[in-house]
DNA sequence: AACGGCGTTGCGGAAAACCACAACTTCCGC
DNA sequence: GCGGAAGTTGTGGTTTTCCGCAACGCCGTT
């Protein structure tokens, strides 16, 4: 059912027609919405693919539907369609990720290409994802107190000075810690380490 | 002699003139150049700040001359000016990493912000850049011996298996690994490892 | 009350890491 | 050839980690 496509939401019918027209022609799932409301209304997390807005709409804009999209933590590609070639307008999407911006009237070859690249973006994330969603669900499983002391084994510390700082014997932290190590599928504190900043590299 | 400042690129005497002004009574250093070429010719990697560039000049332009930049490796952010809404030039500009894209005529207030937000960004990055420019120099100490014993530290591989992998002693490997530790300035393989990862965060 | 999850602890031992002291070889440049 | 850097190894001993086995108390559910 929510299978990758394109996803076109346009108020002008003739737009729509001849975009879904021009996707499906080159192979390219797409569904169209004619306006902001509706598509925001169908849109789920399951929906994969990309975003193919026009700006100015009746209603909610196409910039103001991003926005809300982001807000929801929709994650899909956004790439914008303009008819007036407003730069500032242009930079601000781009600023707050969008993944492009392209004025009407368009070349098909180039925005399907730039569509395509979107799509490839998406699943290149959604991969990414999937994997960081199952160090989290392992993550989950831990126990309040294994949290503690896996914060205390990621800082380096020795067994004996974990076991001073929780007040507890150092038997006990060897138990948390083997548990820790068993929950998230690794071997030694080097392999958490590592699984921990695949999973969440540091960004400013 | 290097201090961060806005570096001016524009052929119009008029406007470098008013925007060296505009900068220097908002406080913020600024200097300038009639050309691109000029501007590429004095340009060192000491340099620091921001660039602010119009996008159409005689001979080379504004994004040649961030190309040919960013070819070098300067890693100072750029601002686009420019006169005429351009908005593919635009997109294409901050695809390849502009920092912004303003048309002229702009508002004095805004430019002055987003130059002093470009300020602060080269400022962050080349904080970032040092500190990991530290350990690059740190690993470089490492002999060749060493960094095989290191790859195989950071497997988590226990010093047993290290030894019977490149044929010596397990002593040998113990005193390579305390080498390492030294020369980087840690004292376990997780804070090895957590360096590392701070250092070159992976990216796709 | 019985059961299970969680946190806790002790005992005892095997494995691995860590360290100071001491020494040998090879290769390279002065 | 001498000095030094790098790589290598051994001895002996301390410290830490890692584990299986066994057990107790608390708490919430059934």
């Amino acid at each position: 059912m929510n299978t990758p496509a394109v996803h076109i939401v346009d108020d002008d019918d003739a737009i729509r027609d001849a975009l879904l027209w021009l996707f499906q022609s080159r192979g390219v799932n797409a569904r169209a919405w004619n306006s902001a409301e509706s598509m925001l209304a169908a849109c789920t997390d399951a929906m994969r693919g990309c975003l193919l807005l026009d700006v100015r709409m009746p209603g909610m804009s196409g910039p103001e539907l991003f926005d809300r999209l982001a807000g929801r933590g929709c994650a899909m590609p956004v790439i914008f369609l303009t008819g007036h070639g407003d730069v500032p307008l242009a930079v601000a999407a781009l600023k707050k990720g969008a993944c492009d911006f392209i004025e009407k009237p368009f070349n098909d070859n180039e925005l399907v290409d730039r569509v395509i690249e979107a799509l490839a973006l998406d699943a290149s994330r959604r991969a990414a994802r999937e994997s960081e969603a199952g160090l989290a669900a392992r993550l989950a499983s831990l126990t309040a107190r294994e949290r503690e002391v896996m914060e205390r084994v990621l800082a380096g510390k020795y067994n004996k000075v974990i076991a001073d700082e929780l007040g507890i014997a150092m038997r006990t932290v060897e138990v948390h810690r083997s548990r820790i190590f068993e929950k998230l599928g690794v071997r030694s504190a080097v392999e958490l380490t590592q699984r921990l900043h695949r999973a969440s590299p540091p960004r400013a």
